[in-house]
DNA sequence: TCCTTTATGTACCGATCTGTACGCTTTCAC
DNA sequence: GTGAAAGCGTACAGATCGGTACATAAAGGA
């Protein structure tokens, strides 16, 4: 149970700053919604600032791990990466849906020198390491190329959904990505045993 | 020069915010650094977020007026369409830039009832329509759904542009927008005089 | 000229911000 | 049982927040 509060805490903060935003969400209003004593928040991290940034940590595992999972259910890894705009469109769905926390935590803190900002710049890089490799796996002879095509399309579904303003943006981005995959990977889905 | 103070607030609090953010920046902040009293602000302007819904009507006005105007200069419909990534290019290169106030703002004030998150909302739906018109200018069969399409490249092209990890986001909006327009334009671009 | 409008500086309000001090209680390992 | 660690509530410091009061100074039209 010693590192229980601690991780309470944290999981319990990413939810509000997620709903409210970084600077809305004050430290007197996350004791009130954690339970959790400002004396205790402030004897696990030093700052809000630090508090942020394990927050960020969190984020980043979760979401990688919940969206490299889920597209790994989908098979090939040509499947995988169609799969990628099914698993946004279920995010979208869901009631809390408020964007990309990244993106949020970039846009409070827009200098690129901010280390929140610079953390959450680091998370997109490590979406792109890992959707370039499974572009390369499905035999993109520019992998590189068609995991920032595919990511641009993802950032931007994220945008859109959040700014509500058109009614399906994992459809359309959905459908964007299947023509590009058809021009970048060599050779059309297999059609085989099935 | 009775309308002028007021319009120089605006245009002054526009860059401070963008530079800024909103939550960040305070009306101290502002009246500091704009030379105009907090007294002469709160007379034209009842709240902060008066202020900030004259910025993001300013904003909308120039961004708009900007992107169009520019996309006009490349001629054909289909041309203009492909402009857009060039001009978003240049936009990128500037040293000042720091995503997009929209997707800042809603960001910051992420419940969609907020009216400056509606605000934001209305702005991409603007924009949307606009591309719409010259998308069915340039023949395509479904514009709006090329023109979703497009903005989701551009709207992701600013995300990663501000976030930094790729080297050049516009360019590679530009290449999926060509891809896409080559499939989406019944007939290829005309080998008429010149 | 006079009068209205517009802007200014300063000082302030109450609320809220991040962060701390302190003393009391709970928990748990030994 | 005992002692250390961890958490709690309260109260507070100092700064800053959005917003206002008030008295003064320019500025412009009649």
């Amino acid at each position: 149970m010693r590192p229980s509060k601690r991780d309470e805490l944290v999981r319990r903060a990413l939810a509000i700053f997620y709903r409210e935003g970084f600077h809305a969400a004050g430290m007197d209003l996350l004791a009130a919604e954690t339970g959790i004593s400002k004396t205790t928040m402030f004897k696990h991290f030093r700052s809000k600032e630090d508090l942020i940034l394990a927050v960020l940590r969190l984020r980043d595992d979760q979401f990688r791990s919940w969206l490299f999972r889920r597209m790994q259910e989908a098979g090939t890894p040509r499947a995988q990466l169609t799969e990628m705009f099914d698993a946004l469109q279920e995010w979208f769905d869901m009631p809390t849906f408020r964007s990309c926390m990244f993106i949020k935590a970039a846009s409070e803190y827009p200098d690129p020198a901010h280390p929140i900002h610079a953390q959450s710049a680091e998370h997109k890089r490590l979406l792109f390491r890992q959707l370039e490799k499974i572009a390369a796996a499905a035999g993109a002879p520019d992998a590189a190329g068609l995991a920032r095509a595919l990511l641009l399309l993802k950032e931007g579904a994220i945008v859109t959904a959040h700014m509500g303003h058109e009614a399906d943006p994992a459809a359309d981005a959905k459908s964007v990505a299947a023509a590009l995959l058809a021009a970048a990977l060599p050779d059309p889905p297999p059609t085989d045993a099935r």
